[in-house]
DNA sequence: ACTTTATATAACTGATTGGTAATATAACTA
DNA sequence: TAGTTATATTACCAATCAGTTATATAAAGT
């Protein structure tokens, strides 16, 4: 197969925007790979290509149910994104007071 | 110019890790485009380049000292991935107690 | 067995990406 | 003003990406 070791990072995983779009939709329930081609502007491949592409992230698992694969979201691995984003995130968070950003920054 | 109006998400711009290693040097403290490049595995107009990006999506300020460019870092912008974030955290906060994770869905 | 339904993979394609070397721009320096 | 230093931009290229259509696989229904 040409798609062996792709996309290495997830932040590659999540930078697409149909892929963030499956993982909301999976959010909110499990769903077959139909309902989530139905939910987006994706022909059938497509989604299938973006769900490999999760599944290879550790980003969703698969049960089934007949001939229908059932999608579900196993958020853990966001988990390094979130981790990443901690030193920056006194930027932003206005309950922070002076002092603390002061020495925050003396680091 | 043919690289006007890409990078149009910041979910991309924070996937290059070049990217992400150069924010990571500005975290610690502003530095001239010189140090970055020293500091990282590209030539200058790599360097160059990816700043313009980063530029353009808010996350990099400048200021000159004489023929120096220095870079800022302007965190802000990744307050939107730590938004789209947010309702995943709960699947990984298993050091939450269950009143913490209830408050905060609160928020 | 044949057909339908559901999904995955293969093969292909155009656009975008990230990199480089070469060049332009701009500000100091002698 | 000529040379040096620092950075940005241009022009190009190979690799990758996301999408499609066509095809394969697999389970269920008739």
């Amino acid at each position: 197969m040409q798609n062996e070791k792709k996309h290495s990072n997830l932040f590659e995983v999540i930078a697409e925007a149909n892929r963030r779009h499956i993982i909301e939709m999976l959010r909110v329930r499990p769903r077959s790979v139909g309902e989530l081609v139905k939910r987006s502007s994706l022909s059938q491949p497509g989604v299938s290509k973006h769900l490999r592409i999760l599944r290879d992230a550790g980003l969703v698992t698969t049960s089934r149910e007949s001939q229908k694969h059932i999608y579900h979201l196993r958020a853990e691995p966001l988990r390094e994104i979130d981790n990443w984003l901690e030193p920056y995130r006194q930027y932003w968070s206005d309950r922070l007071d002076a002092l603390e950003q002061f020495l925050d920054e003396e680091e």
